[in-house]
DNA sequence: CCTTGTTTTGATATAAAATATCACCATGGC
DNA sequence: GCCATGGTGATATTTTATATCAAAACAAGG
């Protein structure tokens, strides 16, 4: 999902594309991997940008609406945002050091999507697969 | 998964089974569905537990750690933990106003698991599955 | 263009949640 | 019993998240 797939959902809900909220969808592609919002924020300071610190948790809370970002949790007591590329996102957690590793294997059954979404009245937009484990290195410790 | 199971669970992993901690599990038995670590110590009070704030939190910091809560977040601000029964835990969220729906189906392929395991090395003992979607009430709305 | 009503922004203040500290208590091995 | 280790809970502190509000940006209509 690129900067112009999400200027165009944004408007489709009837989200004006700000500047400042472009700013932070670009700051988000940039910046691989997970992030908090003041991981963000401190990000996008570094490179000179003068958006708010509001701004960047309203922008990821808007995105969650929305279906592009999706608040996580990790340990760390602040929310890790993880983008849903193409709506769906997996990956790996070390349940000891909160380590992760991303996949992009899905395993995810189309016809179990529609069977829940008649079920419970639901529009289906998008998915989270977390796996637990313990990692190399904490299973040697 | 029950409250001598969780005991063994803790034992194995080297921790205590103690009377506080053991109130903590049992409340997290009763109390159905997701919590947060104040909603859990909210009701141990009105039920005339004199556990400590910083045990329930603990406790169920510890329980993640082996397996059997997971925090996830749902955009209060606050972690919500999920019990992880049988190791896994399948939910529907609304994008728009958190409410959840359990479900108990698992398309989680067991080969997937393995494959993922001996590729990054990890010990896998779980899962958790989210699928976001737009309620009913907020389908109309 | 201007005007006007609405949305967005960002500084600041506030509240909520998580974590650190530390003295005390409980437990288990010696 | 005595010591070492682990666990507890009150409190203080830090970190995250939210509320507030005046100013700025914007869209629509005249
Ligand atoms: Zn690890
Ligand atoms: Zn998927
Ligand atoms: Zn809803
Ligand atoms: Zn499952």
């Amino acid at each position: 999902m690129n900067k112009i797939q999400i200027e165009n959902k944004l408007s489709q809900y009837g989200h004006r594309p700000t500047a400042a909220r472009l700013e932070v969808v670009e700051a988000l592609l940039n910046f691989h991997g997970h992030m908090t919002a003041d991981d963000l924020y401190e990000h996008m300071q570094s490179t000179g940008s003068s958006v708010g610190r509001m701004t960047v948790f309203r922008t990821l809370d808007l995105l969650a609406e929305i279906g592009v970002v999706r608040p996580t949790y990790q340990g760390s007591g602040a929310a890790h945002f993880v983008l849903l590329e193409d709506g769906h996102h997996h990956h790996l957690v070390c349940m000891r050091c909160a380590q992760t590793v991303e996949f992009a294997e899905c395993s995810f059954a189309e016809d179990l999507s529609q069977q829940l979404a008649e079920k419970h009245g639901f529009k289906i937009e998008g998915h989270l697969l977390e796996i637990y484990g313990v990692c190399k290195k904490c299973q040697a410790g």
